[in-house]
DNA sequence: CTTAATTTGTGAATGAATTCACAAAGCCTC
DNA sequence: GAGGCTTTGTGAATTCATTCACAAATTAAG
């Protein structure tokens, strides 16, 4: 298949989500300019990111809305549940572990590992929080597919090299620093600091 | 001035992170490779980045890492002290206004908002939680530069409308949710939801 | 001072993503 | 079922971003 561009799957991500919207209010069918007004694009562009994947629309008419639903899901691979685990139980692992957003989409989540020995062992919004020394026994009897980092800056490099060895192919790193992974890992990097940055370059910047 | 490319900023922004990085080493000079193997992108793209800007390196030599660092610094804005304000004082919130970053480049907190009676009033590591009912006079007296988005993506849409209308034109959102703004004002998404589908469409549709 | 070795800065070339524009296909009304 | 109205799907054109490639500048060594 033609590799598909980062970007194209953020719009498909954001189009299933109008898409729901659509459908909670019973509505069956929405055409690419609609599906574009939402989502702050144009309609040649909603029709030519699914034209990567196939034809499913109806000339004239549309797109009846829970088709286009369960293409998409299909496309973006969330018919499956993902086991998640979460590495590093600070606020921000915290603040994760109680995101509704993850169980909703069919992420699961199996644990958080942390190393400071008055989180272990508690739990956190009913996950249970471990000591990261068992990770790699537990990757190996539990197979997570995804690892998400909430650990700081100096010790992201050496946790991922331990999570890429143990297996697991998929990491959100949410420390701001660029990771060092082979190919057939992926990374997506939430930076915060980056976005801030975007902003103050916004503000000074206008014309 | 030419319009820049976001994903230049984005590339900036990481540069002065690793020059910080390279100064507390106490190095002196770097060359655009050095910088690029770091950044993982080329030297080439290092160099066209900062031309944008003017030209800081010499030939034959490299860049100065205090100058250059200097200059992004400049560039990116961050000479100036932001002033930020977090709207929802969720768990989110919470750890955002726990996040030492804001305040290592510059930013800084002034105050959380939100509508729950039970959190008003209260503070949040040290930033007061006010309520929302108070923002629009808040925003008249204190002119934050910068709103941090973190309510119920339900919410959201009507709080940026607010937000907006009280003059601030930089908005850091992290509900799933896009926004709609006049082209005046900038908004950076942070969402988390379709970064993991991104990770679960990079899983579905390997080679 | 001359030659060899680096490394920048930048037009030109290439590659990637978006937008244009229009034929083809379906619906609706009379 | 003919004519008008919509809306898709997609090559072609365009715009935008990255990479190439090399002259110009600088250092270092003899």
């Amino acid at each position: 298949m033609k590799r598909i561009a980062d970007s194209t799957v953020r719009r498909l991500s954001a189009y299933l989500r109008f898409l729901e919207d659509f459908e909670s209010r019973g509505l069956s069918t929405i055409s690419s300019d609609e599906l574009a007004r939402r989502g702050g694009t144009t309609s040649a562009q909603v029709r030519k990111d699914l034209s990567f994947f196939g034809s499913f629309g109806k000339r004239g008419l549309g797109y009846s809305v829970p088709e286009l639903a369960g293409r998409l899901r299909e496309i973006l691979g969330l018919g499956k549940q993902w086991k998640v685990i979460i590495i590093g139980a600070g606020k921000i692992g915290a603040a994760l572990a109680a995101y509704r957003g993850f169980r909703q989409r069919g992420f699961q989540i199996l644990a958080a590992y942390d190393s400071s020995s008055d989180k272990v062992g508690r739990s956190l919004e009913g996950i249970p929080v471990r000591d990261i020394s068992q990770l790699e026994k537990d990757v190996h009897r539990d197979h997570p597919d995804i690892a998400v980092l909430t650990v700081p800056s100096e010790n992201a490099q050496t946790v991922v090299d331990r999570v890429v060895r143990s297996g697991i192919k998929a990491v959100l790193n949410f420390a701001p620093t660029q990771l060092q992974v082979p190919m057939d890992v992926t990374v997506k990097t939430v930076n915060m600091a980056m976005e801030l940055e975007g902003l103050s370059f916004a503000l000074t910047n206008r014309d």
